[in-house]
DNA sequence: ATTTCATGTAATAAATTGAGTTACATGAAA
DNA sequence: TTTCATGTAACTCAATTTATTACATGAAAT
């Protein structure tokens, strides 16, 4: 089963818009993200209903962040995507009639629902400011230990 | 993301197997769980390795456990099944050059492995004769409320 | 013996789905 | 009015899972 990585993905795009003065252009993200710019648009498009981010056409166009990095957490970006599923196992029927699937059933979700609720609620603990400050440390101590150009 | 059910599948099978008295056929199972029984012959098949089921050709034959209900858990199956990804969600990149990707990697796999460890574990309490009671208990209390024949 | 039934397995088809692409409309700035 | 960028629909592509077909193997019944 192949994961879902589009919270990742979008995480990416988002701190990299954090860190650029301007607007970036979906081209511009695609590029960092190995994409194509439609993907880009679609998927800023939906956090732009959110709120989260605005776009601007024409010269000069593109999109910003347009919410306060400490306020947004992980969830909430998880949210804005549409809150897709967390976990890749589930019930092979959802209300069967099968006695023998209903005692499964019972037997799996509780431990499906901990899980889930557990990922979730790390998620609400980590803001996009903490990721981006993590971000900046790295680039900093990178240049010290790897960047001999200068 | 479409979630994987062959574990709820497996355990549904196998269920049947403990409630009946001789071998089950793999067609007779395929007709339990809607499906081919080409499908649950490979199912089987891998868990027959583990020594978990034991099969038998010719007539009479079909498909019998091989094992101790009380000795086996959830994570048995699981990990019979091969231990397929617990998580939908997932890095975009395992190991980005790119240092935003790497901060994003970094905070989103505490999270993510501990929400698997904890669901692991949970299946790791659950044994198959828990789920064999339950069934029981499920069938016996329908047979009071709902069936009125006798 | 040979017929019947059931598993074992390879090969293929079909269905699903996310991702990528093309094409064109809309709108803003140069 | 040209250029650049988003907005969106429609379509193609690629990967994965599941279902199906076909046939070989082996065991029991006749």
């Amino acid at each position: 089963m192949k994961r879902d990585s589009r919270l990742s993905g979008v995480l990416h795009v988002l701190l990299h818009m954090a860190d650029a003065d301007g607007p970036v252009t979906s081209e511009a993200l695609a590029g960092m993200m190995q994409t194509n710019p439609v993907v880009i648009r679609r998927i800023l498009g939906g956090l732009r209903k959110q709120g989260l981010v605005q776009s601007e056409k024409g010269h000069g166009g593109g999109w910003r962040l347009a919410c306060d990095l400490d306020q947004v957490t992980l969830y909430d970006i998880h949210v804005a995507l549409g809150a897709p599923d967390v976990l890749a196992l589930g019930h092979r029927t959802e209300s069967p009639g099968c006695l023998v699937e209903q005692a499964v059933n019972a037997a799996m979700s509780d431990a499906f629902s901990e899980a889930e609720a557990l990922l979730l609620d790390r998620f609400r603990t980590i803001t996009l400011a903490a990721l981006s400050r993590d971000f900046r440390l790295r680039r900093k101590s990178g240049e010290r230990e790897c960047d001999n150009r200068k």
